[in-house]
RNA sequence: ACCCGGGUGGCGGAACAGGUAGACGCGCAGGACUUAAAAUCCUGUUGCCCGCAACGGCAGUACGGGUUCGAUUCCCGUCCCGGGUACCA
């Protein structure tokens, strides 16, 4: 009886699907496991070998976690708002709603394929306005909410009302603008429409005018994280800022309990630093200066640094900062001007790619609060408008860009850090003992910075202040494939429609081209301005920022998620993704859970309890060489009309004199004509695609096929045979180096392809794609297959009593696969499999009480060979509800071994240890050899030590 | 430039807590079965040296030092690779 895989797995997985069995129920008396993957979005390319990799291990782990008596969710959907599908209908003209439902028609085919373990009855789709409508209640409650700093926590704006009315504004300073100041009486005396703008400087979801990242290619505004080196991320275009009417998230007001909540997760320690990065919280200090001749004006600068407070040489502001205009002495008026004309014409692409040393003094002087000495302010596009107060004082002693900015301009250089300051370059260290600073000389520089802040403080011209880079999140796009916003502008007055209205659903339109003003594609709905609803769309993060609440309840038509339901599922166990989203969703969907925290719908306020990052796969890329030839017109025709392709290992000798004659000979040969002469040969790689390369030789018949041009192509081989270069480089359609999963599952069966998958290497680490060990993996499976079925002679195993040997390799194998899952180190855990497998073939091991615990263990790797053997062996009910086997431990300990041992390092001998014996036990076996004895009558040990099972180590 | 990871055979990778480095798989070599092939099985496989042989010797986890009886593992320095961030004051 053999092994047929595609049988048994086509069969079992038509079962499961008919009996539900994967079905969670948020009722069980078993405790709860929720493993999470992160939802694709369901691009038109499909999926290739590499996204299954994290489902793969997420999907073994909760297979394994149910064997082992969990109640597991473990669901998936789709993130099926965004850029791509929209770009595809203007491209294609075909609307986003269908060829999203198609792309996802066909992941779900392929994710079918390796038969995972999720609850499709619960699935998601964020473009369903069954679920969109709660994001839009979301915002609402956002749009509906303000941070109170006094409570930490965000509270209804109705409240912020009441204070306004009793109060004014003095207990809440205004998030948006500070410079926002009134009292109860002047409240209750502005008019709607200042009351309600107001009131939007509070609102953590709010509309504002700003500069954001314009990028005009893709006509829509993106977000800080979906800008690189100053080009959009998805495209790579050119981004520019622009100011705008823009949706934001005041994130802000959360970036101290996002930086405080990494302490309570388990991520990585790298995800949890570049979350703290982008955060980055500094603390120091703001310091106003006075400006010569210009009293009631002041310079407020921020530092981190307030110790070098003796150290200021000069002052520089942002090119864009107000005071530029004001201070700007009459004599500095016209360079200054054209300064801030050339700042103006450099892109931030331009300002990226080189960092010019630019600046120009601006006439004016601030004064030094202490010294008194006049310090010169000039502007530069090095301090930037949006951080601090977007102006510094500069230390060139102790701040490298200080330092070459003064060096540049011929300024004077203060040091007050004698010998730790050589004059060739800053040192911003903080140990050194401060000198010619006045009051604080004398000490070292930490400690002297608390002492300037409240010498700074006491004279109150200065304040400790903490600073967060993180900035308000973007939440508009001018887009159409997105979530509408459920607000109507009345008067200039944003006003949210009442939840009854929801979801308030995407119309259809005609084309995707922006609205009259550059707004986005609704604005070209007559029935949704005449409603004058607001044209823009929601961004693609807003709906996968709570989509892992959504499952929990996923068709709950009262609210978002139960109460009951998120009580009960509570954070994500385990949650599994790609690095890339390390500042943006994660960051969101924290936010907002610790926001749906704060206003009591839910009662966790960290999304993800255990954060997993799954590495690449990268693709290994396949080239041909192509021969060019100039120089002759005759070869050049040719070339061009039957294309030749030069062997590897050939094209590689390139420019050789070996390498011209081949070529010379073995075009010859090719076209049959003695007279040609060769020109100047040269060759060019080229992609082909990974699936007609076997290893590393074409197969060439396939390759004509690929392409018509290549129909008659001509090789040069070596010997006989046609060598493909490699590369390593990202799996990508365009490099035709994907391969689809579904031709493994073919060829092999998705177990196989699932427990492959894993036995490349650890999860977490990304690694070119290779087929080489795939085989191995297929054998192992067949041969666990043979212990129970022989080809020939059908049923072997049996029902006899087994041996001791075979329960000890039976157990020790459970605990290594239990011990591996549970490390989530999963190459291992089907090493451990393979070992078992190969003991208990090499003791002949047929036995059912045995095979049987060793096949549950197998369930979350190869859950249809385990499924299948079950049923053979007559079991009933399904393995998938099987309980994991417990290790009898009394099988685990082996009698003795020979272990060498260490007499204080220097000699070495061989005992018998037992390998469960205890420190007495050792000891009186090391007294007990007469080898030992004999040097420790002459040396007088002080004690004899137990190592670790495997050394003995004596101390004298 | 800064901050994180990481460098182990021909290859992917093991080694959980400093304790016989190279598990498991691939590849390769040899062999068995077969008319043959496929499939399967067995043996060998870090390098060098010695030998009839060995549970023989030496070196060996990027490089150079250190701690330790003992280091792939801990510490310091150097080099290389991968990832992140970037005029954030």
């Amino acid at each position: 009886m053999e092994y047929n895989f595609s049988d048994i797995e086509k069969k079992w997985q038509r079962i499961w699907t008919e009996q539900g069995a994967y079905k969670v129920s948020n009722e069980s008396i078993k405790p709860k496991y929720y493993v999470l993957d992160m939802f694709p979005y369901p691009s038109g390319a499909g999926l290739h070998v590499g996204h299954p990799l994290g489902y793969i291990a997420s999907d073994i782990f909760a297979r394994y976690k149910r064997l082992k008596g969990y109640n597991v969710l473990h669901p998936m959907g789709y993130d099926a708002f965004g850029l791509p599908a929209e770009q595809y209908a203007i491209e294609h003209g075909i609307h986003p709603a269908v060829s999203t439902a198609d792309n996802i028609a066909n992941f779900r085919r392929q994710m079918d394929n390796i038969a995972f373990s999720f609850d499709w009855s619960r699935e998601v789709k964020t473009s369903d306005p069954e679920y969109y409508k709660w994001t839009q209640w979301i915002f609402l409650q956002l749009f509906d909410s303000w941070y109170d700093r006094h409570q930490g926590k965000a509270v209804p704006i109705e409240w912020l009302v009441r204070y306004f009315e009793k109060d004014g504004n003095a207990r809440h300073q205004c998030p948006g603008d500070a410079t926002i100041r009134f009292t109860a009486a002047e409240w209750n005396g502005f008019d709607r429409r200042r009351q309600q703008d107001i009131l939007m400087n509070y609102r953590l979801a709010y509309c504002g005018y700003g500069e954001v990242n314009w990028c005009e290619a893709l006509g829509t505004v993106l977000a800080n994280d979906e800008v690189i080196n100053g080009v959009s991320e998805r495209g790579g275009h050119p981004v520019v800022k622009k100011k705008l009417r823009q949706w934001y998230l005041r994130i802000t007001d959360y970036a101290d309990r996002l930086l405080e909540g990494l302490a309570t997760v388990d991520f990585s320690d790298a995800m949890k630093e570049m979350q703290s990065n982008w955060i980055g919280k500094s603390f120091g200090a703001e310091i106003d200066f006075e400006i010569l001749n210009h009293p009631g004006k002041k310079l407020r600068v921020y530092t981190t640094r307030p110790d070098t407070l003796f150290g200021v040489d000069f002052m520089v502001i942002a090119p864009e900062h107000e005071l530029v205009e004001a201070v700007t002495s009459d004599g500095q008026r016209a360079p200054v001007e054209e300064y801030l004309t050339y700042v103006k014409s450099r892109s931030e692409r331009e300002r990226m790619a080189e960092k010019k040393i630019t600046g120009c003094f601006t006439g004016a002087y601030a004064i030094h609060p202490f010294s008194g000495l006049q310090i010169p302010i000039w502007t530069s596009e090095y301090v930037l408008a949006g951080y601090g107060t977007g102006a510094i004082m500069a230390v060139p002693c102790g701040d490298e860009r200080d330092f070459k900015f003064a060096r540049h301009f011929d300024l004077p250089i203060t040091n007050i850090i004698g010998d730790a300051f050589n004059g060739e370059e800053a040192n911003p260290t903080k140990e050194a003992v401060l000198q010619n600073s006045d009051f604080l000389d004398g000490l070292v520089m930490k400690d002297a910075i608390v002492i300037a802040i409240k010498k700074l403080e006491d004279k109150g011209i200065g304040t400790r202040k903490v600073n967060f880079r993180m900035r308000d999140a973007a939440f508009s796009r001018q887009r159409y494939w997105g979530e509408p916003f459920p607000i109507t502008w009345k008067d200039g007055i944003a006003e949210a429609l009442p939840e009854s209205a929801l979801p308030l659903e995407l119309p259809h339109v005609e084309k995707y081209g922006p609205g009259p003003e550059g707004e986005g594609p609704l604005a070209n709905v007559p029935a949704w301005t005449a409603r004058r609803l607001e044209t823009n769309t929601m961004p693609g993060y807003a709906g996968s920022s709570w989509y892992f609440l959504r499952y929990m309840d996923p068709h709950n038509t009262e609210t978002f998620c139960s109460r009951a339901a998120s009580d009960y599922w509570g954070q994500v166990d385990l949650y599994i993704g790609g690095t890339e989203h390390a500042v943006g969703h994660l960051l969101y969907s924290r936010m907002w859970t610790k926001f749906l925290f704060d206003r009591g719908w839910i009662s966790h306020d960290e999304p993800f309890k255990r954060l997993v990052n799954q590495g690449m796969i990268q693709g290994s890329s396949r080239f041909v060489y192509r021969l060019e030839v100039k120089g002759s017109d005759l070869l050049e025709q040719l070339a061009r009309k039957t294309p030749v392709f030069v062997s590897g290992g050939i094209a590689a000798m390139q420019g050789t004199p070996e390498f011209h004659d081949l070529v010379e000979s073995a075009v010859k040969d090719i076209f049959e004509d003695p007279n040609i002469a060769l020109g100047e040969v040269a060759v060019t790689p080229l992609h082909v695609d990974v699936n007609i390369v076997d290893g590393l030789e074409l197969d060439t018949e396939a390759f004509r096929k690929w392409r018509s041009e290549y129909a008659d192509a001509e090789f040069i081989l070596e010997e006989g045979k046609y060598i493909c270069g490699q590369e390593v480089e990202k799996m990508s359609k365009r490099l035709y180096n994907t391969v689809n999963p579904n031709d493994l599952v073919s060829k092999y069966g998705a177990d196989t392809f699932r427990m492959y998958e894993m036995f490349l290497g650890p999860v977490e680490q990304s690694k070119p794609w290779d087929i080489k060990g795939i085989e191995g993996v297929h054998r192992f499976i067949r041969k666990f297959w043979r212990l129970f079925f022989d080809e020939v002679k059908g049923k072997v195993w049996t029902t006899q009593k087994a041996t001791d040997a075979e329960w000890k390799v039976l157990y020790r194998t459970i605990k290594k696969v239990e011990e591996a899952t549970d490390r989530f180190s999963f190459n291992t855990g089907v090493s451990a499999l393979m070992i078992g497998v190969n003991e208990l073939t090499d003791l002949k091991c047929h036995k059912k009480e045995v095979l049987e615990k060793l096949v549950i263990a197998i369930t979350p790797y190869a859950p249809h060979f385990a499924e299948e053997i079950w049923h053979l062996l007559g079991n009933a009910g399904s393995v998938l509800d099987a309980l994991y086997p417990a290790v009898e431990e009394k099988y685990l300990v082996e009698s003795t071994k020979n272990y060498p041992i260490a007499i204080n390092g220097k000699t070495r001998h061989e005992l018998n240890i037992a390998l469960d014996a205890t420190q007495q036990q050792v000891e009186d076996i090391v007294l007990a050899d007469e080898i030992v004895q004999k040097w420790l009558e002459g040396n007088k040990p002080k004690k004899v030590v137990y190592v670790k099972n495997k050394m003995i180590n004596v101390v004298v």
